[in-house]
DNA sequence: TTAGGGTTAG
């Protein structure tokens, strides 16, 4: 018998039929209408899960079907919670179940007993499935597991495309970005998804100049991007201010009259935000007609980022009306909006909001927020109050913030304390001995900055170059501190020179102090 | 008998 997809119209009279006929004890039947209605309504999995419970028979085919909806739903501790009940029941999983339960115990990382499955897969010996070994390898990599995903993969001969993708993500997640680029270089054959995931280990390791390079790269081999790649091309364009890259992708979007999904929305209006052109990130924004909570949130915190916190709350309001509620993002950023405007009482009102009205209770990152906003306006002892408050440990970037502020008021005794507890939190951090042994320079304490500079150096602790980029004609420049090797170093720096002259002229004096 | 993999922001 051939697969049958009902359809939705013919549904209820088919269900019906089926249980008044008796078909409904036909296991295929039964299958086959819990797929129509999953179909038809791809939201409808806990009436699936009803007719699956009352049905009098459980195939594993109609497990799958629910694993698959669930998961499609973004329901991962479901789908987990549905295979332990297809177990309890004593239906049998198959080389189509263990994919989707290995995705779920990726996507759910609050059960970290996943490696069961791998016994129950190796019992079963269906490690051998293409698409079961390519799961196990994706599921350790996900896991941080990398040295197992990686036994995973040599354990078979001729390892397929997605294996290969799989430990290459996996391996790029774990920042092994060398190794990943090994298995990109090696493997035997690449499609779009490994193109992808290539690019996207990139900017997630932030290396944005390294995956917009590839994409260049992976568009001369013809193959053609998906939303997937090209999400990551705009972040990648955001993060080192390449607007033309980002135009080019949005046009790309219109000319190929691609689906925009809500991240490649979302993506477009944090890149015009991040490259400086606010006009079109407001157009932008305005054109797309669904506007999720992201998408509310990628224009807000965009418009924070230039010091235009009551714009930001215009739009807070204008999102309320358009009854979207907020989530914990928007209140990052508005509390970032508050902070690179100065607006110190809309923050606290802000802050105070969010768990008493919106029952949204603040993270690592909104203390951190309202620690810089505190730590800007100065207001140090209403800063450490809040710090001694914190429901959680404090973070490097709200120790960080505590610094500034001590330098600034050369409150050196506090500013020794708080650079001493920075290095210990980010022992390979360069930046943070050099502020600890720039404030012991700024109060005449030479010894002690020298004793800091030899710690960071017996640790090897490499100092980072300060590096800045820019893009001209589509094409990121980047230059680092003491870098001639850009091939127009000589007229650049003349132009540098002649500017310092200028602002010299204006009375401005060089601050050479890292704040 | 049908179905299942690897890539997606802040």
């Amino acid at each position: 018998m051939r697969r049958i997809i009902f359809p939705k119209s013919l549904l209820p009279l088919l269900h019906s039929r089926a249980i008044i006929s008796g078909q409904i004890h036909d296991p295929f039947v039964a299958g086959n209408i819990l797929e129509s209605l999953l179909r038809a309504y791809p939201s409808a999995h806990f009436q699936a899960h009803a007719l699956l419970s009352f049905s009098p028979h459980h195939s594993t085919f109609m497990y799958n079907t629910l694993l698959h909806a669930y998961l499609c739903n973004n329901l991962p501790t479901h789908a987990i919670l549905l295979f332990y009940e297809m177990l309890l029941h004593g239906t049998t999983p198959n080389n189509h179940t263990f994919p989707l339960v290995l995705k779920a115990f990726s996507q759910a990382p609050q059960y970290k007993n996943g490696a069961f499955i791998h016994t129950m897969i190796l019992k079963r010996r269906l490690d051998s499935d293409s698409y079961v070994h390519a799961s196990l390898i994706h599921f350790y990599g996900a896991a941080g597991c990398i040295v197992e995903a990686r036994r995973v993969f040599d354990e078979k001969q001729l390892p397929g495309i997605s294996a290969w993708t799989a430990l290459l993500s996996g391996y790029a997640k774990n920042g092994n970005l060398s190794m990943a680029w090994e298995l990109f270089v090696r493997m035997p054959d690449r499609n779009l998804v490994s193109w992808s995931a290539m690019i996207s280990g990139y900017v997630q390791c932030r290396k944005p100049e390294k995956a917009l390079a590839l994409f260049q790269e992976m568009m001369k081999s013809k193959v053609r991007p998906n939303c997937s790649v090209l999400v990551n091309v705009l972040v990648a364009a955001a993060e080192v201010g390449a607007l033309q890259v980002g135009k080019w992708v949005h046009m790309y979007l219109e000319k190929n009259c691609m689906c925009l999904s809500s991240n490649l929305k979302t993506s477009l209006v944090h890149m015009y935000a991040r490259c400086g052109d606010l006009l079109s990130a407001k157009q932008t924004f305005r054109r797309f007609r669904d506007k999720n909570v992201d998408l509310w949130n990628a224009i807000i915190t965009g418009i924070g980022l230039y010091g235009r916190g009551e714009e930001a709350f215009e739009l807070f309001v204008n999102m309320s009306d358009d009854g979207i509620p907020p989530d914990d993002m928007t209140f990052i950023g508005l509390l970032s909006a508050c902070s690179h405007s100065g607006m110190v009482a809309e923050g606290r009102k802000c802050f105070e909001a969010m768990s008493k009205i919106y029952r949204i209770e603040p993270k690592l990152e909104h203390y951190s927020c309202m620690v810089d906003l505190l730590a800007k306006a100065g207001l140090v002892n209403e800063m450490v109050q809040l710090i001694q408050t914190m429901p959680m440990e404090p973070n490097a970037r709200i120790w960080g913030s505590l610094f500034s502020s001590c330098r600034i008021l050369g409150d050196i005794t506090s500013g020794e304390i708080v650079g001493k507890q920075l290095i210990q939190l980010e022992p390979r951090n360069s930046g943070c001995y050099v502020q600890l042994a720039n404030l012991y320079a700024s109060s005449g304490r030479w010894q002690e900055a020298v004793a800091v500079r030899d710690i960071m150096k017996r640790r090897g602790v490499v100092l980072e170059p300060g590096c800045s980029l820019i893009e001209v004609d589509g094409m990121v420049h980047e230059f680092l501190v003491g870098d001639k090797t850009h091939p127009k170093a000589n007229e650049i720096c003349c132009v540098l020179d002649v500017m310092a002259r200028s602002l010299r002229v204006e009375g401005y004096v060089l601050n050479n102090s890292v704040s």
